[in-house]
DNA sequence: ATGGGGCTTCCATCAACTGGAAGGTCAAGA
DNA sequence: TCTTGACCTTCCAGTTGATGGAAGCCCCAT
């Protein structure tokens, strides 16, 4: 299989395979003519990289994942330890996210949204407090 | 006022605010020694793009909302536009997070978490539809 | 042989910083 | 006066996870 055969397949851009190649997460044979050569296997860890990237699985994670996956003696322990740490950094994000939602919604209610200069947005981005404290925390997301 | 000192009073790191002259969002003049010299004009903006940021817009909306900010006779219909779209985002934001956490609550619930390799985590990520698509959307975020 | 797709590599770019190196400046203490 | 240490400066590189685009093969059909 060549790559747009891959990629049609699984769902994933070309550049995106030849990037999960580049990093080290599948290796493809190659073609004598240079071209990747894809079996079923690099198709279904392809397929597997979408799927656990679509959970929100840093790449670190999914090639940690890959390599328990592929191990028949893995202990689920070590998998369900991924996914639960991964589940808290979601939940925090959550819940940084419905923070900045609710003032924002409060803002965006009590604006007028007219030709006049008063607003409350940036009466309120000009004092409320100390800036700092990202309360986001997706300075590093 | 140096770098320290502003940083201190606006909590944004010294790295950061430097960033942000780079990028034309302040221009503090310069002493003799090359050092900046802070004013309060400079803090109030730099107080301002925290709590900006803080809340999640992206520098240009911030580099759009000091601009309205400083200029008197804007129209808080503007101002509200950017909200409005911020808080549109977030909100598709915060839904595909709570898809993936459904997801991942619901697996890590019913993984034994053993020694054992069997694990419905891995399992889901094997097969379980086409693995596009990134229902997260964080792609670009 | 030529045209159009598909494939290859490599380099640059995005957001928003952050880390670190190499070096200038300043105030206080011995 | 010298030194020490905390500041400050600039510049370059790296982070995450791709994506866009250029330059150039390759292959098949007409």
């Amino acid at each position: 299989m060549n790559i747009g055969d891959v990629s049609k397949r699984c769902g994933l851009p070309p550049k995106t395979i030849r990037y999960y190649e580049d990093i080290g997460l599948i290796t493809p044979q190659r073609d004598t003519n240079g071209y990747r050569a894809f079996d079923l296997g690099d198709m279904h860890k392809l397929a597997f990289l979408g799927r656990a990237r679509a959970l929100g699985f840093t790449i670190e994670d999914c090639r940690t994942l890959l390599a328990l996956w592929e191990d028949q003696d893995r202990a689920s322990a070590d998998v369900r330890a991924i996914a639960k740490d991964h589940l808290t950094r979601i939940e925090t994000k959550i819940a940084d996210l419905q923070e900045m939602r609710d003032t924002l919604a409060t803002l965006v209610r009590d604006c007028a949204g007219d030709q006049r200069p008063d607003c409350p947005i940036l009466k309120t981005l000009e004092s409320s407090g100390p800036a700092q404290a990202d309360a986001a925390g997706n300075r590093g997301a």
